[in-house]
This record gives C-alpha cells, structure tokens and sequence, in this order.
DNA sequence: GCAACGCATTGACAGGCGTCTATGTGTGAC
DNA sequence: GTCACACATAGACGCCTGTCAATGCGTTGC
C-alpha cells in the first residue's frame, strides 16, 4: 500500500471541512475518507486501542501481535497504515518499534462528523 | 451487499465501547469498524453533506445523482448503505424517496473515536 | 564477526467493494 | 388501462484490501 493514498488530515489544504454544514467538496470528501478508512477496521481498531491502553500509552510490535490473533507481518501492516494516517506515531528504541496514539488526530477526525 | 453486514451501532450489544479508555473486544470493533466503513467513502460522505445542506434537511435521489456525477443506481447503492448503517433515513413520498440525516448516529459515532 | 532477535518488506492469493448496464417495481397522470 | 417517471435490484467486472509465508534489514549479545 503506497503512502501516496493516505495523506494525513493536517497535512492536507482540504483536510478540514466537516460533513455537516456545507457541502463537501470532493477534494476534501476523499481526504477524510482516507482517514476514515485507515479506522475502519476491526483490527486497526483493537490495535489503536491496545496502543492507548498499554503502559506509558505505547505499545511494541511484540505486544500487540498475540493479542490480535494475527501475523506478525499483517500486524506491521495495519500499524503502518495507522501511522501514515497520522493516527498513530511510530517510534524505534533499540529493536523494538515503539507505537503510540496521536490524539489530535483522533479528535479532529471526531470534529468534522459531528452535527452543528 | 447483504444487509446483515451493516447493523446499526445502536441495535447491537457491543455497540457502545470507545476505542479508548479500555481495550476493545473483538464485536464492539466490529460493530464499530461496520459503522465507519459506511462513512469512509467519498462519494457517501459527500451524500450525507448534500443531503444535510438540502432544504428541508432533505433530498431525493433526483437531486443527488447529477451533483457527485455517478449513475443512478450507484446512488441508490451508496444511500442504502448510509441507511443500513443508521447514518441516513429513507421516506417514499409519492414517485420520491427522501433521505434525510440522522444526527444521533453521528454524533454517536464521534463521541466513539473521541480521546478521554 | 556471528548468531539471534524484532520488525519491515515482498509477493501472492482470496474476498470485498465501487461502478456500470440492464431490468424490475411501484406510483402518478391521462 | 396504459404510459412515463423515480427509484430499487440483479448481475458482471475490475480494483482495492486483508491475510499469509518467505525473506530482508538493522540491532544486540557474546
């Protein structure tokens, strides 16, 4: 999956206009799509709050694989994708890659759904 | 696209654990993760804006399908989708079927992903 | 230096998803 | 009743995505 199709929200000059409110210009549509998607997953969604929940709000590779049930790879995978989406940061301490949550992220994302 | 795989948050049990504060079991991710995927198009993001900014808070498919520019029954497709999820509701009016936003699926949507 | 460890990358595969055309269904006008 | 209209459904097709086994790469320990 190229990094190219998840382009983080700030990052973006049409990251910001909500659903509600005007209408959405496609542009902008597809920017919170994208980061809509990376969240749409029920294993991102367990990983993003194993991440949250571990001490020190971070979390390893290794901590994160058996509870998920799933390959080490497909782990790395789904951690890259919340990473290039600006929901999770990755952080490498030794040789162990280190994950933990962006919060911004997460609340803007939940700004630009919510009604008024 | 059955049905069954789009169960509105506020009709299953697990429905309501925030990807924050513990860790989420594997069905509430599902539900959770079901009830995003529905947003994250943009296509159907830009349903729900047009939609919203409609008079009346409200559109029939005649008035959607030239604005996004995808055929009619792709239309049809992404709004039974959004309605399914419990994101939009539908309402037959004569020859019309109106759609209009249901904001507690929203906003309970966001209050889900919402850090603290 | 060499071996073991932790993780990322690659390549392959199956299933899901968005889109279209073609067709079906119900409603209103005459 | 018949026709036109608004929309839904069915079927088909290509792309995207989640998963795995195999492999590569950097770090640590000895």
């Amino acid at each position: 999956m190229p990094s190219l199709t998840s382009i983080p929200l700030a990052t973006t000059t049409d990251c910001c206009t909500p659903v509600l409110g005007e209408v959405m210009s496609p542009p902008a549509a597809e920017a919170l799509a994208t980061s809509l998607k990376a969240l749409a997953d029920p294993t991102r969604l367990r990983l993003v709050s194993l991440v949250a929940a571990g001490e020190g709000q971070e979390a390893c590779v290794c901590d994160l694989t058996e509870p998920v049930g799933l390959s080490q790879p497909t782990v790395s995978h789904h951690l890259k994708v919340l990473v290039d989406a600006g929901i999770l940061a990755r952080e490498q301490r030794g040789r162990w890659a280190y994950y933990r949550l962006v919060p911004d992220t997460l609340s803007e994302l939940a700004r630009l759904i919510t009604p008024e």
